[in-house]
DNA sequence: TAGATTGTTAATCGATTAACAATC
DNA sequence: TAGATTGTTAATCGATTAACAATC
């Protein structure tokens, strides 16, 4: 449980952590040490123990980790151990996408419904059971079915006017896939998926690649 | 041109400054300073001196940068200023909402086919025109239409296949979504969206907020 | 010219890596 | 016990911030 203050740049790594631990269980192996899981990670041995020990020594000398064990402790860390009620704003592909994300119900999180204005969405109801409702009601909905995470899945234009309602409606964390950056209160915490920032430093990384083998690339 | 080496703590903030550029050229503003556009990033002035002084002097003693100029110099960094031809595979809610997703087009995606397996899927075309063929086809599809970026949109399992795949028929960039670290040759290169990540790190944040303010998590 | 603001160097801070004693 | 591998401290490296002279 110290909880000292574990850095950005290790908050960053725990979710891989967590899904190479989780093959690896899958797999059957049951130890693993530093040294090889940085193999295959591609982080070194060192960075790896330092990162662990943020939380504690968890390891045992001469052994390495229980995988298990340590797979458990930081699924802890990261509150992936409870259930979630969630709502999203927005139900076109994205929302809808995201709806249906098998990993997403079985991680904890439980889509209660999807908010949209558009009326040939309102109305439906998802294969998963979670309704379209219109927006105008998303504030009523959430008091009367409080949920902690709300998802928003709109355009731009109305992603911070989304992220409002939402903590009008006591959400306390929200996942947003608009491209914008949302102003939030300081008790409401906010992760992005900026998706064209992702794919422009794809992009660059492309035209880099292309550089270093001095390929020309082809008009059109 | 002085491609020396942009680190990737820079990189990873050059969509952020092309976004908010953007931005501020839509709303008519011609100018900008550090200082001004680190408040609205919430990045310090000297961060923002330093990041751009990467590629060169592109601002001016007393005025500051020239917001159309600097967005344009940016988006030529990332290879903005050209179009692209992709392919999709997995033609599921993830690979439809990419396909689908208008800033794509706008950012000189052209989404050429998608490739499934599911019979329901192939063989139906998407209101862009691109058409759903059977997965089966795709090194021969590359062969005969040449695409520098491909997308894998497949459930983990076949992820890997899916990437070697697409290697094979010629493809250059791979964005990947699902939830897995691809292996490509060198001249590849990969942009990972973890969607789960993501999610987890949000996630964690709230648990950290929770015990700054004292918060017991409902049960539930 | 005076004021503003960059470009750039130096100082600080934090993160990663290396090394090795502790210990299973 | 001997071998392996962690936990942890110290050294290095890189990124951020501060400061200020250059200059528009």
């Amino acid at each position: 449980m110290a909880s000292n203050k574990i850095s950005d740049a290790v908050i960053r790594r725990l979710p891989g952590y967590y899904r190479y631990l989780y093959g690896l269980e899958e797999q059957g192996v049951e130890r693993i040490s530093s040294q090889e899981l940085g193999q295959r990670m591609g982080l070194t041995a060192s960075q790896i123990r330092q990162d662990i020990n943020c939380f504690g020594a968890l390891g045992q000398q001469g052994y390495g980790y229980n995988v298990s064990e340590l797979r458990q402790y930081i699924a802890g860390v990261l509150g992936l151990d409870r259930r979630y009620r969630v709502v999203i704003v927005g139900a076109g592909n994205i929302g809808r996408a995201v709806a249906a994300y098998p990993s997403f119900q079985k991680r904890g999180m439980d889509v209660v419904a999807l908010f949209d204005v558009d009326p040939e969405l309102v109305g439906q109801t998802l294969p998963n059971g979670a309704p379209i409702l219109h927006a105008q009601g998303l504030k009523e909905y959430l008091g009367a079915h409080s949920c902690r995470v709300g998802i928003v899945a709109t355009p731009g234009q109305v992603a911070q006017e989304a992220a409002n309602m939402l903590v009008e409606g006591g959400v306390r964390a929200i996942w947003n896939f608009a491209p914008v950056d949302l102003k939030v209160p300081s008790h409401v915490v906010v992760n992005n998926v900026h998706l064209t920032d992702s794919l422009y430093v794809l992009l660059y990384k492309l035209k880099e690649k292309d550089l270093e083998l001095g390929v020309v690339e082809e008009g059109e």
